[in-house]
DNA sequence: TGTACATCAGTGAACGCGCGTTCACTGATGTAC
DNA sequence: TGTACATCAGTGAACGCGCGTTCACTGATGTAC
């Protein structure tokens, strides 16, 4: 233990984490380009000046924010994919498995909706380029398949673009369906403020806004494998 | 002639949609919540306080501009449908008309697809709204078609959200295709100023990214298709 | 047609405010001996 | 273990700047008679 750790380095990397933090749940209300170096500063309890000893500026950290968003998803879509077979069991597994990440981590979802189309260019090409490796990565899950002997490379890409935007867009579906937080925690899971009212959904149920929701994308999704499996005979 | 038209009336609506048209031009470099009116009433050359006569603040600018942008696309789409019959005809006209539509309008689209999961609620509501329509629209337009006999109306809905959230992904995607006009007209039709170089494309043509876009959506709506030929019988 | 009054789109100056960035600094942590 | 020096995350004050909004105004257009 000669220089990496130390008490330094980690008192650093949780400021750092802190402004990353404050930046995303402002991040529910407005858009990176209206984010202010100083509103996020204000939340975390530092001066302004320290930002710049993490970030060059806003972008810089969008980009890490996209990071962090989308990163930890990609293992668990190789995982889903590969360990089931058949198509009705995938397509329920990957719907949930999207309705529960969309529950369990709202604000990066928000963020990644936000901010693929929006007015930072260096953001939009991180989570282009994150949405691309997704697609490569169910188009090699799908490779692995029976079921697509006869597949050429450039048709197993395309049914996977067809998921992956479908699973994008379910994923905000799912987000417009959830109860707008005001204020309050939003970044860490921590213990508390279950909101209280009618709509709130125990641990493993769905409001029912969130099921109609689930249920069009079953039935998309059921379409589209359709029509993959006739896809080489009309 | 007695009050509505006038010259003063005709001079008001031309001031307004100075300030759209320099809004949408700005917009193609940011998002809508980080725009300054101050900023549009320069482009335009008029007073700061003159956009308080046409406008309550930059939201309200937004909803005029999703208007503006989707308002004659129903018509359009509508009448694509309606023309044809064949599912690979209305595929193949349908892709040329988005194609055609963002090359003549890439603003706008631009203006769409960042605003759709902006942070300005007032215009999310006002594009998820015109959205909202189009689907209706395009699940009328197959209610007609002999195709469809023995479809449920929540099936028809969900094929027919599945072709309009395809439309504006191969909007955007064609949008990302286009050559990044720095500055320079944008808003009218006008008479200006072809860019020069190699990847231009002629009236009806079409660059390589493009083409390579076209083929792509092509190829996922032959695929949607094919599903909802045999969506009743497995 | 001519005159007297009403309307109202656009003006320009002023305001208070929060912004991003810079800078020399402080003091706890880390390192060398 | 103890001492002397280096590093560097975070400070706090200062700066110039452009912002949104207000206000009383001006002068062309519209209306009544």
């Amino acid at each position: 233990m000669s220089h990496t750790p130390g008490v330094r380095q980690a008192q650093k990397q949780k400021t750092r984490q802190a402004l990353l933090d404050a930046a995303l749940r402002l991040l529910a209300e407005q858009s990176l380009s209206s984010l202010g170096l100083r509103e996020v500063t204000r939340v975390v309890g530092v001066a302004p000046a320290a930002f710049y000893r993490h970030f060059r500026d806003m972008a810089d950290l969008g980009v890490a924010l996209v990071e962090e968003s989308l990163g930890s998803l990609h293992g668990m879509i190789r995982g889903i994919l590969a360990e089931r077979d058949g198509d009705d069991e995938r397509i329920e597994a990957t719907v949930l498995a999207v309705a529960e990440y969309v529950r369990t981590h709202p604000a990066h979802i928000r963020f990644i909706a936000r901010e693929r189309h929006g007015g930072v260019r260096p953001v939009r090409e991180a989570i282009a380029a994150q949405l691309d490796r997704f697609t490569d990565e169910v188009a090699e899950a799908f490779q692995v398949g029976l079921e697509y002997r006869g597949w050429s490379a450039a048709d197993l890409r395309m049914l996977a673009g067809l998921y992956v935007d479908h699973m994008v867009m379910t994923a905000t579906a799912f987000l417009e369906a959830q109860p707008v937080r005001d204020v309050g925690e939003g970044a860490e899971g921590g213990a508390g403020a279950d909101q209280g009212a009618g709509e709130g959904a125990g641990a493993g149920g769905m409001t029912e806004a969130e099921r109609r929701i689930a249920d069009l994308a079953h039935r998309q999704l059921r379409l589209v494998a359709i029509g993959r499996r006739h896809w080489h005979d009309g």
